[in-house]
RNA sequence: GCCCCGUUCGUCUAGUCUGGUCUAGGACGCAAGAUUUUCAUUCUUGAAAUCAGGGGUUCAAAUCCCCUACGGGGUACCA
């Protein structure tokens, strides 16, 4: 077949876009790309009570910041407009239609009476079901008189419109996942297509909207492989089987530890963002953190997101979503459910920030530096950002690694201090630094030079005084640094220059002389 | 409860369809060594899965079949 590959994305707008949905959006979108075909955004927002403002809006920027674009859709456009459902009026007409062919039917009862009945089989340790078993006791258009149902719809009273599930039918699926799936239609509810608010439900929405909008391949979560069987059923009953697209259940985002689908809670509670962006719940100003504000790169969170659940049955593990549309199949998804692994979104950040070049780096941590109050120049942080970097993860990073670029200690290590700073090293230092006030007036205005020689007058002095390299070199960093570690001392020497660097290494003296 | 889906190193996974080349490969993490005067980086090496358990089929099973256990999902006038 030479159907035009066409898929859809297609959220509820209750609530921010959660990482299992962007991984969906994802596939399908590598999934059009790889096949030229359309992806298009559809909002599903056929459930009034649970509408939260903003979530639309939010999901279109989530996707505009991880570089997944839409062809058509809310925001876009396109030849099926509109793409909100609560704005698409046809979907009654369809259920009628069922009702017409004796694929569905009205039922009267009440949500009270249906609460009821659940009770009340619950107390029996039975389940209740609205199906093909109990339909025929119940107050619907099959067990009333034509009469009494024309009589009820005159009156306004209030109805639902059920599917109809054949008894004891095998309704066969095929998954491009998971293969051959059955079910038993009389072990499935009939269930509600069109809902006494005048709204349908997802299931009829979904596959009247996919079959109007020539949508080839239906690719979402594992949540609704369960009632697949009724969304094939209707395809059946509308007679559109020939148009019905293929399905693919993608395997579920499990919780890093324990067990569980990863929900909204777990990420701020585990310390990792299950959101592309920050959101904040209007009605309880409740803040749920984001990957963006949390220092991701959004190729990494693709990246990420991608080999979470599929592999491209090769080594590679960066691509970029050139790359990963160009190898994505269907056929490499992995079955089962995949735990989120904060170390390694980590490590993938960690790739991409290398990749960054220093100016893009440094641009940013200067508005970084600002904030702190310090005022920098490009030049010179491009330069601690090449020194520093490859120690980062995150943008976040860099003042951890580099803040005694920015200014001098305030403390010293304490651990450094007892290891290093012992015997004479106080008038060691001193006779150091001596030298190297020297070293700095011969080598005025050329920072570089002084740093050389610095070095070089180190490595001789400890030679020459048979000192511990070990001790008399991470003195000098402790004094530089304020703990014992960092970057290369002639470097750190070279860029905050002979000034500041003696003016350091002077106090550190001062204020450790009387420490050991 | 019932229905559906799944189960390979701690985690993500390759290998399963088309049994033998798997003494099960890679990555993250972890450990050790090297490099670095320090920390980090980088490099090298290593530990780590009796392929959930049991039973078949077969000359041969991680790979095919069955059962059990465990995990996940569904079971709304939510999506």
């Amino acid at each position: 077949m030479d159907r035009r590959i066409r898929v859809r994305f297609a959220p509820s707008p209750t609530g921010p876009l959660h990482i299992g949905g962007v991984r969906t959006a994802l596939y399908n979108y590598l999934f059009a790309k790889k096949h030229g075909g359309d992806f298009i955004l559809r909002i599903e927002d056929t459930d009034r009570t649970r509408f939260v403002e903003g979530a639309e809006e939010y999901i279109i920027e989530s996707f505009k910041w991880l570089g997944i674009k839409f062809d058509e859709g809310v925001g876009i456009g396109g030849r099926y407009e509109p793409y909100r459902q609560s704005e698409r009026t046809m979907y009654k007409d369809y259920a009628l239609q069922l009702i017409d062919k004796g694929w569905a039917y009205y039922a009267f009862d009440t949500p009270e009476e249906l609460d009821n009945l659940r009770k009340e089989y619950e107390t029996l340790k039975k389940n209740f079901q609205y199906d093909c078993n109990t339909r025929d006791n119940l107050r619907n258009s099959i067990t009333m008189s034509a009469e009494e149902v024309d009589e009820r719809l005159k009156n306004g009273e209030p109805y639902v419109i059920r599917f109809k599930f054949p008894k004891n039918a095998d309704i066969h699926l095929t998954d491009l996942i998971r293969g051959e799936v059955k079910m038993n239609s009389s072990l499935l509810d009939d269930k509600v297509l069109f809902k006494s608010d005048g709204l349908p439900t997802y299931h009829l929405a979904n596959v009247v909207d996919d079959y109007l909008m020539d949508i080839s391949h239906v690719i979402r979560g594992e949540e609704w492989l369960p009632s697949c069987p009724l969304h094939v059923s209707l395809y059946r009953a509308f007679g559109w089987e020939e148009r019905m697209p293929q399905f693919a259940h993608l395997p579920l985002l499990l919780k890093p530890e324990g067990n569980g689908k990863l929900s909204k809670r777990d990420g701020d509670r585990l310390g990792f963002p299950v959101f592309p962006l920050l959101w904040r719940d209007k009605k309880t100003g409740e803040i749920s953190s984001g990957y963006r504000e949390s220092g991701y790169l959004p190729q990494a969170v693709v990246n990420m997101l991608a080999l979470l659940g599929w592999n491209p049955g090769t080594e590679q593990e960066l691509f970029s979503m050139n790359e990963l549309i160009d190898v994505f199949s269907l056929e490499r998804i992995s079955k089962h459910g995949a735990k989120f692994d904060l170390v390694k979104a980590k490590w993938f950040n960690h790739q991409y920030f290398q990749q960054l070049s220093n100016e893009e780096i440094a641009t940013d941590y200067l508005e970084i530096l600002k904030q702190k109050g310090i005022n920098s120049t490009m030049e010179y942080t491009k330069e601690v950002v090449s020194l520093v970097k490859e120690r980062c993860d995150f943008l976040s990073d860099m003042w951890g690694n580099s803040y005694y670029f920015y200014q001098s200690p305030e403390n010293y290590d304490e651990k450094v201090v007892k290891k290093r700073w012992k015997d004479n090293m106080t008038e060691v230092m001193s006779q150091i630094l001596e030298q190297m006030q020297n070293i700095a007036i011969a080598n005025e205005g050329n920072n570089t030079a002084f740093a050389h020689s610095t070095e070089e007058f180190l490595l001789n002095y400890i030679g020459e005084n048979q000192l511990n390299m070990g001790q008399v070199m991470n003195c000098v960093r402790l004094a530089l640094v304020g703990e014992g570690k960092g970057v290369n001392l002639a470097d750190i020497m070279r860029l905050i220059g002979s000034k500041t660097t003696l003016s350091r290494i002077e106090r550190s003296i001062t204020v450790l002389e009387n420490e050991v």
